[in-house]
DNA sequence: GTGAAAGCGCTAACAC
DNA sequence: GTGTTAGCGCTTTCAC
């Protein structure tokens, strides 16, 4: 995009005139070079380097009524996991010729619908959010644009939307299992906020499934709720312990599970001695805390790849499984094991 | 943008219709309501609710030359500290009505540029960029664009860039001045990948510096490279120790230093007993280790915001500051001692 | 205060 | 193969 001497953009127009073809001769030998005839090409490809040219991608993108850029909505960038299959959705993107439009709502669904109407605004090609679960606005616009888009971490089990992720229902039952399994009675959790986010509320239930299978309760009084910080999770287990006598700890993260084990340990307690605590996602500091977390492993790159995937073949026309679920696995590691007789 | 009837989007066109006005009056409705009659307005602005109409960005953008786009390009996602201060970037942009385009390097510099020239053609309204040190492709596009553009995470000393960092030349002579006054004769570094990248490459001067004002030297041998991860934390400590016989070792970020501490402690040295290891950046996970990390403290979010607002404010005309240089601060913490006379 | 018309820079029929 | 021309949907003079 470097100017002519008349301070205008180059354009087709330029390019043409010093080519000494039409503009839609140098508009094909960009597209299609093989319509063009191998000297008019190399012509019109000296008259782009000699001007500099790089064509109107806006332009284009009104002609064709298509931007090659995916609007991505999700909670948060200061979230290490949505960071990481955020990024591995924009290298598979831009691989493919597109470009990511990247916006958060910060667990706020009322400006998740805002921010994808401003990227329907945008032109965006397709759209990528996170979760299952919006709000009626979110669930109006989505059907209404035309556009397609995948739901990412959830899988969607009404199978009406695309969706990549995993059951985080199954992943709140294993680690649950893998607790009664050991032993544990008493179960609590330092779940995230339960509102507006499916992933949370499917991991608090799978482990509420668990513990009723066999005979055990999980109440709301043993379920708080916190934001995602080490911070919450230190006090959000301070919360929980200060009504609640348990001996295992289900967090809804691993960032909380750490802050957790802080804050156990800052009161004394020996974990996993006195108190068990496993998390969710292994992220790679799961193994930085002493004693290493005991977690359940996501794939988490696999995430953008295949939401990335998914949204290159549905534009580019080819059909694709509508809901990729990806695999679970537990990460056993120190931080819990079997409760100390007492 | 819902469709009409006949499958078409729905455009000013269709609104006019409706409103019994033309295409400009509902153009300026939109644009300049006090130029428009209030009862126009109402007439218009119930045709607009009653078709759906959103307006379309991409044909604004043709016709206007500006996108309410920005271009992010940055080395990675995966890294905390460039996520948490894209993350304050794109809060503060979309306050100001801008949409962020975001793109990873993943530390290549041909990738850098061939990401901008990408953004470029998009039709992006401004660039933000990490760092100072960019290829020449990189050097001579900027100018040429003709688009405001600023460097982050660093500063620019030459004062030709727009810029918003710190001074990580200061940053390291701080750490480095830190341990000499602790008694340390022999520092050794795991540093980031050098090349290409100034903000390690400061950092590392500015220890070098801080050692040689105090006699003492920082040979390359001493400086082993390793790339952002845990695992090259580890391995970079490893192959430093191979060699060097050090007190204490300056790592270049605090995942690193991460790394080194945890295998420092797999090789049964004591930390920091026998080894002090130090960080950048303070992020949140500082504290998890044991022994919590001593490290240089950034404020990290400080800089998306300041970089959105030298963007809005060049874009909305106003002069801004070209240089914006944070504040660095010492946290020190239990990862760097006294050496143990030996 | 409102309308007609000329672009913004490109693509894609359709002619030749 | 290549050129002509009519849009894509919007903004913005310039008349009225």
């Amino acid at each position: 995009m470097a100017r002519t001497r008349d301070g205008g953009n180059v354009t087709v127009r330029d390019v043409a005139k010093l080519a000494r073809v039409s503009i839609a001769t140098v508009s094909r030998a960009l597209s299609r070079p093989d319509m063009v005839r191998s000297g008019t090409r190399e012509r019109i490809q000296r008259a782009i380097e000699r001007l500099d040219y790089v064509s109107d991608g806006v332009a284009r993108a009104l002609s064709t009524r298509r931007t090659h850029t995916i609007g991505a909505v999700i909670p948060t960038l200061n979230n290490a996991i949505y960071a990481v299959s955020t990024h591995s959705l924009q290298k598979t993107l831009e691989q493919a010729g597109y470009t990511l439009l990247l916006a958060c709502h910060e667990f706020d669904l009322a400006a998740e619908a805002r921010l994808l109407r401003a990227f329907a605004g945008r032109g965006v090609d397709a759209l990528v959010l996170v979760g299952t679960q919006h709000n009626a606005e979110t669930r109006k616009l989505l059907p209404s644009l035309g556009l397609p888009y995948v739901f990412t971490w959830a899988i969607d089990r009404t199978r009406r939307h695309a969706s990549v992720g995993f059951d985080n229902r199954a992943a709140g039952r294993m680690i649950a299992e893998y607790l009664l399994q050991l032993g544990h009675k008493s179960i609590g959790m330092v779940s995230g906020v339960l509102a507006g986010n499916d992933r949370a509320r499917d991991r608090m239930l799978g482990v509420k499934a668990a513990l009723e299978r066999a005979g055990l309760k999980l109440p709301p009084e043993s379920v708080v709720q916190a934001n995602y910080s080490l911070e919450s999770g230190r006090e959000g287990l301070a919360e929980l312990l200060r009504t609640q006598c348990v001996s295992a700890v289900v967090c809804g993260n691993d960032v909380l599970a750490i802050g957790a084990i802080q804050e156990a340990q800052r009161m004394g307690l020996d974990v996993p001695g006195e108190l068990s605590v496993t998390g969710f996602d292994d992220m790679e500091f799961a193994t930085v805390i002493t004693p290493a977390l005991t977690t359940v492993r996501f794939p988490i790159t696999d995430i953008g790849v295949e939401a990335a995937r998914h949204i290159i073949e549905r534009l580019a026309g080819t059909a694709r499984p509508r809901c990729i679920e990806l695999p679970l696995e537990l990460a056993v590691r120190q931080s819990a094991a079997a409760p100390r007789r007492s």
